[in-house]
DNA sequence: CACACAATGAAAGATATTTTCGCTGCGGCC
DNA sequence: GGCCGCAGCGAAAATATCTTTCATTGTGTG
């Protein structure tokens, strides 16, 4: 990181391919940065994720006094959300204006409360994670993605972080990767991680699951990975938290809104697994060969366990 | 602002609303217009119906050059095309390039190749977990999930079964339930299932998660469960399959179609964790009084494990 | 309580857009 | 045939808009 340049901020770690500005993905970047913004950028980012048809036929001049701040500091949230300034932010605020116009009419946006019947939960539920997919899709940097696919491919050895939640995502990444013949251990006991973690070397790729991005159990095992020269990858929703200072290669999940009865978990995980299935799929393009035959395996193997399926009483 | 502006095409007389820009109908105005354009301004008007897209990234000065014309000839363009100025008109552009876009969008449907470009891959596998979610939300029965809430609700204790994928997914619910101060436990090593499932007694839950209904190390706690007299539970993706004769409720996921790149597990587990969020939230909804302290005790002790979130290097 | 530092907006500086204005070439009339 | 008038066009001035710089303000910390 050597240009000094005063404000900045873009660049992410690798530096190469600064970001294809998002296309329609506007509403779930918001939300993704929206907690390492400021409250000015905030109020920014909010009227932007509102009324993009509104916004787009403001000035930036006329966005700031809307939003009750300067050109600044318009300018400075649409560089966080990805855009060289805010008329390319204006651009892409048409373009989000214009699909939304043709597209999708109703929206389920109530929240889940205490005395919704059922069915109701149901719905908002599905809506929900349907949302976070759509949102983790879009957002999600190919570029990062396919690199990360390399690594895993031609890994000698992979290690995936996560506790929690994300540690179940962790195990299933694993288990994924195990069944196309790749060597890889999930751990979610942070001691152990930190020890094997240890072993790593150029080569190996070490993977840490986290919504936060600064779960501390994930964050250590990766760092000491990534200074063990392993290739290392963060899935977090939070791209810009203190995980990925440690990632070779980051993966951002949407973050959707959350309540109290509807925790952060519950969404998240169903980014995060999109994320698992993606890498899945990749590693598994590129080692088709032994892939396929493996994947065949596994499924026979597994087949005796199952009794022959047969009708109902 | 007195506009007696020299060229001033658009306003009518009278002019209060002068012309609500076009939307999308931009090509076919092209087309009418152009026969009243001159020879510059068609040139214009063709690059612009041409390529929206790569129009609207061009400033007035690069349309001029790209068409070999001036910046006043593409001015008079965007006018005679019913906008204030090019600058709306490009902001129609986008538009128009964000519609283009998302409407070629349903070649999604086939199935994912070997030789599939990430991207594809990406949104392929997001919309086929957006598809099982949809299908798993309508076919699920409110009536069976209502009455698996209030079994679970009023459990003694409650045991879960799965084994593979299914196993997290088991993992995952308990997690959950734990967090609202139920008494819940994961099975994965079927010995100990059975094991713990001759514990269980009427007024305790069993729940047996296996998406092909016939997975013998997750039916058999069930079955024994189901004998001694606990309420039991299955979600399953096959409700005709032999896990269902020992439920009392069953709750039906949808099978999404796999193939070779594409395992059952892969789509099954989403429709399985939309089932289990489900059942959290109902059960949350019921116990209210105890699972919102519940829920937010939890919270609480974790948050020390977050090392606060800063800024990158 | 002072310090450092992040956050913010005012205004200067750079670009992009719009307007003005004059040149060019074509057709009709004397 | 030559002159007049006008539509078409683009260069450059004028304006609007966007971007950057920099000083100020507020906020948390030792």
């Amino acid at each position: 990181m050597t240009n000094d340049l005063k404000e900045t901020f873009a660049g992410g770690a690798g530096g190469t391919a600064p970001a294809p500005p998002a296309p329609a993905a506007l509403a779930a970047k918001v939300r993704t940065l929206a907690p390492s913004m400021t409250r000015s950028m905030q109020r920014v980012a909010e009227a932007v994720a509102d009324d993009p048809a509104g916004c787009a036929a403001l000035t930036v001049t006329g966005l700031a006094e809307l939003t009750g701040t300067s050109e600044a500091t318009v300018v400075r949230t649409a560089r966080l959300l990805g855009y060289p300034g805010y008329r390319d932010l204006r651009l892409a605020l048409a373009g989000l204006a214009a699909q939304q116009q043709s597209g999708r009419a109703p929206a389920i946006t109530t929240d889940i409360a205490v005395d919704d019947p059922i069915a109701d939960v149901v719905a908002k539920l599905a809506y929900d994670e349907q949302q976070t997919l759509a949102d983790t899709a879009a957002g999600l940097d190919t570029v990062q993605l396919a690199a990360a696919v390399t690594a895993l491919a031609g890994a000698r050895r992979t290690d995936v972080y996560g506790v929690g939640a994300s540690g179940l995502v962790a195990q299933d990444l694993t288990q994924k990767l195990l069944r196309i013949g790749l060597l890889a251990h999930a751990h979610s006991d942070p001691h152990l991680a930190v020890t094997n973690a240890v072993q790593l070397r150029s080569g190996d790729v070490a993977i840490a699951i986290t919504h936060s991005g600064t779960t501390g159990d994930v964050v250590e095992p990766l760092r000491v990975a990534f200074e063990h020269g392993a290739t290392t990858v963060a899935v977090t929703g939070r791209p810009d938290g203190p995980v990925t200072q440690y990632a070779d290669h980051v993966l951002t999940t949407s973050t959707a809104r959350e309540s109290e009865l509807r925790p952060a978990a519950m969404s998240s995980r169903t980014g995060q697994l999109l994320v698992v299935d993606c890498l899945f799929v990749g590693v598994a393009q590129r080692t088709y060969e032994a892939a396929a035959p493996a994947l065949a395996a596994s499924y026979e193997a597994l087949a005796h366990r199952h009794r022959a399926p047969r009708k109902g009483p």
